[in-house]
DNA sequence: TACCAATCGGAGGAAATAGTCCATTTACTC
DNA sequence: GAGTAAATGGACTATTTCCTCCGATTGGTA
């Protein structure tokens, strides 16, 4: 294995002033990222970073290798969230307060949003903190579950499908209704609650989820490399 | 008043085969804006359509004005949903028919998912549909509040915040999970259930709800015309 | 038929973004 | 302090999308 930039002891071995420009590019990309999602134009990190476009493409081939950079710490505080969640001893409030604060950092942080609704291409380093993440959240509902907190017909898919509606209230009353995004947890924290409550309609499969959040990842920009000879044909909803 | 393209008598006048050519465009654009949103690249909408950018341009000056075009029968459609839903006898069954058939129509076509969640600028025709629509919502929710099947505490903003998150679900599931709408419905559908729940955060306000569609409608290249002399600055997250 | 105003369409300018290249500069080594 | 490989940055190409302009064409009419 290649020693890539986003090993632990990140650009080791670069020149003083090369390491200097690092550190500035992944300061400006977070800024920007927070402000503007993971899609934001790299040009702009560029310039906040005051550097040039080639020093920035040089030092992070493609879009996927500074997204991971930027964000290897966050993500692994985020798994933490999860686990944090467990280690609380009431299975409601464990499961409901890491709802509400990981929806929290996605209405706060749209970067952070972005990158918790897709699936990042060969993520090397932060597929560690992903998993981690995803077991706790896994964890979290069938804890509540068991605990007879939380229907029992919910699955772990379904946390995602609520992040993902949590992601787009926060983007889009961002500026209009910045706590709206808390209200649409409150909702559906409830309808988490066991109940007198029919059948539901089927959820996504672990695999169903997986590639939706692949397929999102690349509308963000942030499609894996290689793939040579790729015929890139961008038909209708890319289906 | 100026006689514009959106008059009742659409293109009324017009040579024949500007009217033909007017009609081409609107099917094509229909199509695409289905596939892709209403903001679908316009060159596309032209080649498909077979006539020249110039047409499409001299025909509609602006996104606005071909969106409005498009689906001016399709809003009025969906305003019909709303006020079926309340000749419903039940009135649970209404609310809960209402907000699972205009879920559906989101899910299947991402331009009127698209519209449900914006303002046009400007509306002139559209607006009768929309504000039909609007009171139907109200209405269905009022109505079921007062019979006692839906908590009290929901106001008619709470629709917008569902139909945003199941815009979100849709467009991202489309191709890996075309049905994951239906449980996100669902779910929300049990939160809105009277009962033992505690107190919600505070939901947007009707001008809050307002201005987050207007800007949302921004983002999709629906910003109003003339306006000289805009600053146009784009910053950050544009607040 | 013949005319002309309405219409057409696509060439092309402008702006935004991605990604590459290379002449110049600079940090480390001896 | 001089040599060299590393690093720089911005000019440049390519792509996408928006939108305008203008010479060529054509429908409707006399």
């Amino acid at each position: 294995m290649v020693a890539t930039e986003s090993t632990p002891i990140a650009g080791r071995g670069l020149r003083a002033d090369a390491l200097r420009n690092r550190q500035r590019i992944l300061e400006a990309a977070r800024r920007i990222f927070e402000e503007r999602g993971v899609d934001a134009p790299l040009d702009e990190v560029a310039e906040r970073a005051g550097v040039g476009a080639g020093t920035l493409y040089r030092r992070f081939p493609s879009r996927v290798a500074l997204v991971e950079a930027v964000f290897e710490q966050e993500l692994a505080e985020m798994a933490g969230i999860g686990e944090e969640a467990l280690r609380c001893e009431d299975p409601w409030v464990g499961f409901s307060t890491y709802l509400e604060r990981i929806c929290a950092v996605m209405a706060a942080d749209r970067g952070l949003g972005d990158l918790l609704l897709l699936k990042l291409p060969a993520s090397g380093e932060s597929a560690g903190a992903c998993e981690r993440h995803s077991r706790a959240q896994a964890d979290l509902l069938v804890r509540a579950q068991k605990a007879g907190v939380v229907r029992d017909d919910l699955v772990p898919e379904d946390i995602f499908l609520f992040l993902v509606a949590n992601g787009a209230i926060a983007r889009l009353t961002h500026c209009a209704a910045p706590h709206a995004w808390r209200r649409l947890v409150a909702l559906l924290l409830d309808s988490c609650r066991p109940g007198r409550n029919g059948p539901l309609p089927a959820a996504p499969t672990p695999l169903q989820a997986a590639r939706a959040q692949q397929e999102h990842a690349e509308t963000k920009g942030l499609r894996a490399v290689s793939c040579e000879g790729s015929g890139d044909q961008r038909d209708g909803r890319g289906c």
